[in-house]
DNA sequence: TATTGTTATACTCTATAACTATA
DNA sequence: TATAGTTATAGAGTATAACAATA
């Protein structure tokens, strides 16, 4: 195990970036022999799918939610974790997992992070010896509600990159799913 | 060095889906006391970020094409980076990690497993002596082909799914960024 | 038997650093 | 010195299997 504290999680935020651009803008494009190394080259058949775009906003997302969330060092995932256990008091990891899509291995050590860090608690399930009873500690309350002012501030910022209607008729196509 | 061969690649291919749920329908919600475990809980504050919804569909969307394309073993990645070599014949290693913001030390080894199934060569570049001139091999092209004939299925059951009209807005939306 | 939480293993992906060979 | 490609390492995330305790 390795040292608590507020220094050590300079690795624990990384957004997943894997294998779409990040830089969309329309680069210069000198002939095909001789291309400079920044040059963005034909996207090609990639253009006409929507997921390549989605994965590129989702990264933008990330990245952007990592940045204005760094001063507390919590992940995307970690403030997920906190706000649904601040929704549902008592709820079990199980429970947690399902509604998170979270597996359960991977649910043990993301909560061991918080639990060390002491922004969450596991109590027993009184009525169920097997389950664990998830809720924050005051000092949990307290940080998720800093994360949430400042995931206000990125949500703000998104909205302003999107333009305020494409945003709100975002929101509405991805809540029907 | 793994043996190479198509039947290795069964763990190549996974979506991420770190921390957002995969399952979005409005669940029963039974009281707080005794929730059943497959019960989805109330999101909380994570109900009014965008960011949300767009990993949830951009995890349903990768899942999605990575089954359909599971006959060609081709992962997403392995699609954006064979399509960008087509579309743009003879570029650097550079030139197209730049593209597809893919890291340098990642391309070698998503480009070392392609060129191992025949689908991609490195030529040696004629102006620079550093670089690799990439191109896609006759098998590379057929698959690739192929794959943009699935590909283009997956886009038409995520089009199916959105609903014509969102599916378009989406597009536009995206593109833009 | 099934479920909850846990540990362990293997692989992918991300982020760095360092190395080589060329420029 | 800078760049292109490579190798190596460490951490996060994903998928699986196995296990103990409890139901």
């Amino acid at each position: 195990m390795q040292k608590a504290g507020p220094s050590r999680a300079t690795t624990a935020m990384r957004a997943s970036s894997g294998g779409v651009a990040e830089d969309g803008a329309s680069a210069e494009k000198p002939a095909a022999g001789r291309r400079r190394a920044g040059a963005v080259s034909d996207l090609g058949p990639l253009d006409g799918h929507l997921g390549y775009f989605i994965r590129r906003l989702q990264i933008w997302v990330f990245q952007d939610f990592i940045r204005t969330l760094s001063p507390l060092e919590i992940s995307p995932a970690q403030f997920s974790v906190l706000s649904v256990i601040n929704a549902n008091e008592g709820l079990s990891q199980a429970e947690l997992g399902n509604t998170l899509a979270i597996e359960r291995a991977r649910l043990v050590r993301l909560l061991n992070r918080l639990q060390k860090r002491r922004l969450i608690e596991r109590l027993p399930s009184s009525a169920d010896g097997r389950r664990h009873a998830l809720r924050l500690t005051p000092t949990g309350q307290t940080t998720l509600k800093q994360a949430m002012a400042l995931a206000d501030t990125h949500e703000a910022g998104l909205r302003a990159k999107l333009g305020d209607a494409p945003y709100r008729a975002l929101m509405e196509a991805l809540r029907k799913l």
